[in-house]
RNA sequence: CGGAGAGUAGCGCAGAGGCUAGCGCGCUUGGUUUGGGACCAAGAGGUCGCCGGUUCAAAUCCGGCCUCUCCGACCA
């Protein structure tokens, strides 16, 4: 076959050439999501829900391991609903869907199409709420959202998306505050546990903090072009929504109290997190313990005889392998066991079993990795290891995906000691530096640097022995922030 | 929402006023194949993104709209 033609029609765009394009292709084509007429949203195809269902599983037994309870609130919400905290309406309404008619009629008040669920939970918690003893009231729902935007991004910016809020009700300050710190650290523990993404928690400024909330805290990556993405969020709501909806209760002594509340998301955003950390030039790399399908089994034979021998050990390994394991065996005729190699290693699957004449003559397989690519991520094991072998190896790739993103994030953070420094780190990846908490150093960061301030690292062990200067203004500065340009 | 580009078969593209709109890959059927994207043969598949206009004649020219991509401003 001459060059290109056939080879060029499957190829995807080379990650290094156009990372944009190249995460785009990979999506479509890995058949995880795909366009609708509509704009902005997307279809998560089953492969892609997959993994969501995989990612959901992972977090919802953390929230329930950790108190929480599912619930279910409704879609719309009144407008004026969303109006009742100042800081909320402000943030939210220009992203806002709202619903004007109903059964061919006009509404007497529109429906907001929620774009989170603060308003309409505030309204029932304080319902729900009468007594210290109702409280804690640990929720969380599983639901899509809608906000408007201007320039969408298959999972990273759609105007729908699928996430989960959880909402809770606390008596004071300081439980509120524990529990937004314990969401924000299952949050980092689901990304570098599961996700193999490891990240940093962090403390939102002012300027990017959620609208109504008093402090918004966030887990940030690196993604494979050194860009950051908040993969989620915390936030404590101070006693901002319990006064707002008037959320009280009444004390031990007696006293009516206001409510401290939090709320915490995590959306298919991180779909898009996990294709851009662990991608590469043949496509997905998906994380072990999240993949859909963690090994295919890839049976090759020239003839009905070998299909034969060949079938008979695959039943065997299927038995090997076991409940635990997440496989399939890839069985369609009429493709060749190369193109299937390639189709594999496109969908990120971590493990591919190859089974063939010779293998079944030598009571062995080939063990090949989607995270070593080529001769080097195979060898040959006895069939007998394999119950042993693959899920000690899916926990070895596990592990070094994360290590490879996170060395790789190491190589790609800086802490500049000057401005110019600073300009030419965020070049390259994240800025840890000095920062005075202004927001007009903020914002002149960003008009000339096009970096913004993802956070202040909640582990500040590295600003605690140098004397703080502003990186950009040189006032007094007592804390380090990261500085990137991001999604 | 501003700037730039794109939309012709499932995908990638050619056709730039004139006969029945092509090519490659993919798809279907049959056969030979299968250890890194196989091959032969025969087929199927199109209101040229949508709406309107100009013209004897529009995929092609004009206007409006829709969707996608990239770059900005806003956001999970």
């Amino acid at each position: 076959m001459d060059e290109g033609s056939s080879l060029m029609a499957e190829a995807i765009t080379p990650r290094s050439q156009d990372f944009s394009q190249w995460y785009t292709d990979v999506v479509q084509r890995a058949g995880l999501a795909d366009y609708t007429p509509v704009r902005g949203c997307m279809v998560i195809k089953p492969y892609g829900y997959a993994l969501w269902e995989n990612i959901q599983k992972a977090l919802d037994q953390r929230f329930k391991a950790t108190g929480h309870e599912n619930a279910y609130f409704p879609l719309f919400i009144p407008h004026s609903f969303i109006e009742k905290e100042a800081g909320h309406v402000e943030g939210f309404s220009p992203q806002l869907a709202i619903v004007t008619h109903g059964g061919g009629e006009k509404l007497d008040e529109p429906l907001v199409v929620r774009p989170t669920s603060e308003a309409i939970i505030g309204h029932l918690y304080s319902k729900w709420i009468k007594s210290y003893r109702d409280l804690p009231v640990l929720i969380n729902q599983w639901c899509n959202v809608v906000r408007w935007e201007m320039r969408t991004r298959l999972f990273l910016r759609t105007m729908e998306f699928l996430w989960q809020e959880g909402h809770t009700a606390h008596a004071t300050y300081e439980e509120a505050e524990e529990e937004a710190r314990r969401m924000l650290s299952i949050y980092a523990d689901f990304a570098e546990k599961e996700a193999a993404i490891p990240v940093i928690q962090g403390r939102k400024s002012e300027s990017e903090k959620f609208p109504g909330a008093f402090m918004t805290y966030t887990i940030e990556a690196m993604m494979g072009d050194r860009k950051a993405l908040q993969s989620a969020t915390s936030h404590n709501l101070g006693q901002n929504f319990a006064k707002a909806f008037d959320i009280q209760y009444l004390d031990q002594s007696n006293q009516l109290q206001h409510c401290w509340t939090t709320s915490w998301g995590l959306s298919t955003r991180v779909v898009g997190a996990i294709v851009m950390a662990h991608g590469d030039d043949q496509g997905l790399i998906l994380p072990p313990r999240l993949a859909p399908i963690q090994v295919v089994i890839v049976p090759i034979h020239k003839n009905e005889d070998e299909k034969a021998q060949v079938m008979a050990v695959v039943e065997q390994i299927k038995v090997l392998l076991g409940e635990a394991i997440r496989f399939r065996v890839d069985d369609r005729e009429g493709y060749t066991a190369g193109w299937k190699f390639n189709e594999w290693e496109l969908r990120g699957v971590p493990l591919r079993i190859e089974i063939g004449p010779k293998d079944v003559a030598k009571e062995q397989v080939v063990l090949a990795r989607r995270d070593v690519p080529g001769k080097e991520g195979k060898r040959f094991i006895p069939q007998a290891e394999l119950a042993r072998e693959v899920p000690k190896l899916l926990e070895m790739i596990q592990q070094e995906l994360f290590e490879r993103a996170q060395k790789f994030r190491e190589e790609h953070t800086h802490e500049p000691k000057s401005y110019e420094e600073f300009k030419s780190a965020v070049e390259d990846g994240f800025a840890l530096a000095f920062w005075c908490g202004d927001a007009a150093c903020e914002k002149a960061i960003q008009e000339e640097t096009k970096a913004t301030n993802r956070c202040v690292p909640l582990d500040q062990s590295n600003a605690k022995s140098s004397s703080g200067k502003c990186i950009r203004c040189g006032k007094p500065a007592n804390e380090k922030a990261i500085f990137a340009r991001a999604y």
